[in-house]
DNA sequence: CTGAAAGCGCTTACAG
DNA sequence: CTGAAAGCGCTTACAG
């Protein structure tokens, strides 16, 4: 059932109708090495004339670049990831690179395969959101066969690749900070907290010396927690175990669940930080539920809350991720590899911006 | 500054090593052709011990297929555009394809540059969402190289290409229509309704039939205001051309400032149908800044609203399109032309679902 | 069932 | 400055 296809017109053509050989017509049109004025006109006129194009699967394969870069993405139809993308997808169209793009849903085997897939169509280098910590080492194999990685949000230990992260430890920390020193004393924290190889939120409330747990080992919804705990410490506040609700995967449902039960118990929290940003629609959810007010019942605090947020509810302290930035960086850093740059890994922490817009008005100035 | 990249293992030296031809080695690793259980042993295990990766450009050079599915979306980072994407590239996974995605920002050159790109890297079909209807002829010299396209959202009048879009035209009709049954006598839109050729808003309101324009012609945002004709006219009611605005562009602060005079207006809407997804926000946000109740002062109705607006505000009627299945019948059609189906374009029009929860709860049944 | 040879459409040394 | 030849890593007829 194979169509024919119009065959395309080739660089022989190209070279015969301009009485040139395959090689000249070449330079001329990939626009290395020498041609005198003279051909360079006709092989043009005749590539012209034929409607040729090259074929960019011939030159990779000869070059051995492609012009090409990989992306492993969880979900490309969430904000984060959409926006990420749409960094990298800026930065390699500006430098005339394709994008193949993968989604992983945060499953390491589908991870795997979209990387064996990428790295089987030669992408020049690849963008990865490693899925499992844990697991990943894979990817080394991957470096080593020369394709460079690059990191993104996450960071694979001992992994010989750059990674492009945000400061979730500090944004969290200066955020809760500032709660407290708006008065806040009971503050909830709702959060995903699931994949971890520390133990669970408890043991790790337990912990004597958090400076001992190295940030970047967390994955963010981890560092996030630890900057809550951190903030507590610092005040002087003890912490409340009950308060810290592990959600357990990026359901807004489920957010709704966790902060309805949260609200009801005695005495209530009179803050709640939404630690992973698709939860923030849940918490909301059920606030509007209870009929509460904001900030007058309950403050509230976001990680990556969605735009929305400020039209809908100026009340609300939210923690921006740069996520275009992210990505652009990401892709800078691959494309560097790309043309040769060594060097030992990078790691770039970009800063969070806490942005303010409700009654806990002094955190404005404090950041 | 070149790299010294690590030679990759290629089929050559797998075949070697198995002592077979490489013809032998590529019917076993290729999965193509008869080959012995004892020499496929061999073979895979010497693959697998040389960490044997197949190169796939070397593959699409000789077969003439890459296995690649082209993409060019307006914007990946917004919700329409990054919807629809990942239903294209979960049918695309489940076929083993790979996807290269570029954004035009709904700028026909860019969207030019960007099929071209793609072009090159002998992308097996395309999926466009055509950024300038008028222009778009240009598709047909790729359509006749062999690349079958399919649109999305748009549809190019006589180009010999398959399209996916909504319905919008009967969406909006029906929901204005319901407005209307609901009381409604002053309902105001919001839209795009930037590019056109088919003049401006008053000169569309003053036709006399509206039956003589096939709404497949039109951009999205035109066919929804003629929706929102018809529903008047089949209530016998006149369009106050005043109520009617041109935002010009997708802005939310734009949509915000129309809304803000509209609502001004002596006498005022009673309804605000907002007909293109990001302005949504923007509506919200003067509804919030005029302190107006939703749905005791202004009853509310958005194309394409935000997931959000469900938790926020349930006095809301929302028409939601059918982006991942957009998605996916779009690449559904280009694998299949791809497959070498043959035949007249196919033009699939998806219904949208009027999604009821605010007054105008009669909606609900009669959808 | 297996192998030698040709070739996909380009680029890359190497002569001239 | 230009061309003949080789070759990138595979697959495809074609013999055997």
């Amino acid at each position: 059932m194979a169509e024919k296809r119009a065959k395309k017109t080739t660089i022989i053509e190209v070279a015969r109708l301009a009485g040139v050989s395959t090689a000249t017509a070449g330079r001329v049109l990939g626009g290395y090495g020498y041609a005198s004025q003279d051909i360079r006109e006709k092989v043009r006129a005749a590539a012209e004339s034929l409607g040729y194009r090259p074929n960019a699967l011939a030159r990779g394969l000869i070059t051995g670049q492609t012009q090409t870069i990989g992306v492993v993405a969880g979900d490309v139809e969430s904000p984060f990831y959409a926006s990420i993308l749409r960094g990298i997808a800026d930065v390699a169209r500006s430098k005339g690179f394709g994008l193949v793009v993968t989604n992983s849903d945060e499953i390491f085997q589908r991870e795997r395969e979209a990387v064996e897939l990428l790295v089987e169509k030669q992408v020049d280098g690849l963008i990865v959101t490693p899925s499992d910590l844990a697991s990943a080492r894979y990817l080394e194999s991957v470096i080593a066969s020369g394709c460079p990685v690059v990191q993104i949000d996450r960071v694979v230990q001992e992994l010989a690749a750059d990674a492009v992260t945000v400061d979730s430890t500090n944004a969290a920390r200066n955020c809760v900070a500032h709660l407290i020193r708006a008065g806040h004393r009971r503050i909830a924290m709702i959060a995903e907290l699931e994949r971890s190889d520390v133990g669970d939120v408890r043991s790790f409330l337990d912990r004597t010396s958090f400076s001992a747990t190295p940030p970047v080992s967390l994955y963010p919804s981890w560092q996030r927690l630890l900057g809550y705990l951190q903030a507590h410490r610092e005040a002087g506040l003890p912490v409340d175990p009950a308060l810290v609700r592990r959600v357990g995967s990026y359901s807004a449902v489920a957010a709704k669940e966790e902060t309805i039960d949260l609200l009801s118990g005695r005495p209530a929290p009179t803050a709640l930080f939404t630690a992973d940003g698709l939860m923030s629609a849940g918490v909301m959810d059920a606030v509007s539920a209870l009929r509460l007010d904001i900030p007058g019942d309950i403050s509230l605090a976001c990680f990556d809350d969605l735009d929305w947020m400020r039209f809908v509810r100026p009340g609300i302290t939210a923690i921006e991720q740069p996520l275009n930035e992210m990505g652009r960086a990401a892709a800078r850093l691959v494309l560097a590899r790309i043309g040769g740059e060594s060097g030992p890994p990078q790691h770039l922490v970009l800063p969070a911006r806490l942005s303010l817009r409700n009654s806990v008005r002094e955190l404005a100035e404090a950041v």
